[in-house]
DNA sequence: GGTCGAGTTGCACTGACTGCAATGATGACC
DNA sequence: GGTCATCATTGCAGTCAGTGCAACTCGACC
């Protein structure tokens, strides 16, 4: 563990507990996820967690409150990240454009972040299909997703100089996004990952901005589910290459 | 309690096993609720409202499945009614259209429900507002929402006559409609009932059903908010005549 | 090398929830 | 009215999530 002249960059690493922390709560993350992929959320405790990332129980509550927020309490800084970008990004266009193009943003983020964890694409995607048949987890999902309707509610309401207390729009639109939203990673989770999620996200919002036309691009969707390709389309674009 | 010559309804009168059920799940739930409201939710133990209701604590969850269930489940019923009227009413109709009059119907039962239950319409109002506040009921609120989105989607895929599996529009629909259910609610409630909840509904799946134009009905909600009723609004078109 | 404090762990506890087996009330049949 | 099957109630023992507390360990810093 010894390590290393300091140098100039030395200021700029963090220190060897920081690191530390760093990796246990990676390592708890990635077992956690590991088992859940292999047993199903439900059927994984903590201590089963603990025990697979070689810390104690007890420790695991030290990084994350609840066995929930170990799959999606990722990483807290993001929250305050999309905050500020809701409220500031294209002070131009509309409230619903910008909620558009941020939550879009986040889902890219989000896939990323799984399969540079994971490894292997077409293992989340079955893994996530599992999940969705899951209540526990369905419930945990449905409580994660509150949570962050509220926080976006509040930035949306900020944005528009508006009170949210009086005011019912912000937190209506964050509401229906979300709603939206979840129910788009739902779908294409349930499908086991083979639609391209952008185009699926993208139709998505775009229902939900002509207010759900029954003609609309989510109909005709037999060129989204039509593609048969054998890779989880979702992660396509974040492959470096990937044709393989 | 002893009442009443049986005469020819007595074929429609449920058995006496069957009374006793319905009363024990009536005290229960009646128990449950008052805590509820005096303490919040978190602060209510199963134990405390099995002792409020008396019976065993074990009894508690022969009639309801988790603590959660016996504020949101009140009548298991009523879901299938909801579905069948989804797939079968006004077939011409838009399924938006529906699932918003339906879901109207949904909020006005729920009310009567909770008025007829309560008594004082004045601390329910109050206690939504606190309910609110409180995580782990947002949570539990979250989590309800989302069994009963998938079944919403299902409804509609029927109506629609198309494979949930296939047409993501049924779910990404259903998700949206709750997600604006679910605000109007938690703004009505956080208004402490002070908002005509008709209204509020309405102008919220006007919003849904328009694409959310920030000059929507919800914005100018002056209106809505302005309308200083001492009485809480959301339950006045329950009382039997209450002016109007 | 020694001290301070952050991070880890064990322990004891609360509270939700479940399965099982005993008990008691209800309803049906004679 | 008596008997028996049925079903609800209850107690008990146990699992699991989550928390507060008090030792302990080990990296940081002088």
């Amino acid at each position: 563990m010894s390590l290393s002249g300091a140098g100039p960059l030395a200021a700029e690493r963090p220190s060897l507990r920081e690191r530390k922390k760093l990796a246990t709560r990676l390592a708890i993350r990635r077992a956690a996820l590991d088992l859940f992929a292999e047993r199903g959320f439900s059927h994984v405790t903590v201590e089963d967690i603990a025990a697979a990332a070689d810390v104690a129980p007890r420790t695991f509550f030290n990084y994350f409150p609840s066995k929930e927020a170990v799959f999606f309490g990722a990483d807290p800084g993001r929250v305050g990240q999309l905050w500020a970008r809701l409220v500031h990004d294209q002070p131009g266009r509309s409230a619903l454009d910008v909620l558009r193009a941020a939550l879009a943003d986040q889902v890219r983020t989000i896939v990323a972040e799984l399969a540079e964890l994971g490894g292997d694409p077409m293992r989340w995607a079955t893994q996530m299909k599992a999940a969705q048949a899951d209540p526990q987890f369905r419930a945990a999902q449905a409580a994660h997703g509150a949570q962050t309707e509220a926080r976006l509610a509040a930035a949306l309401a900020e944005r528009l100089g508006s009170d949210a207390e009086r005011d019912p729009y912000p937190l209506m639109l964050a509401s229906a996004a979300m709603g939206v939203l979840r129910a788009t990673l739902s779908f294409w989770a349930s499908s086991g990952g083979t639609i391209p999620l952008e185009e699926l996200t993208d139709a998505a919002f775009q229902a939900l901005a002509d207010g759900f036309p029954e003609d609309c691009a989510l109909r005709g969707s037999t060129h989204l589910t039509d593609s048969t390709t054998s890779q989880p389309a979702g992660f396509r674009q974040h492959g470096k290459e990937l044709t393989r």
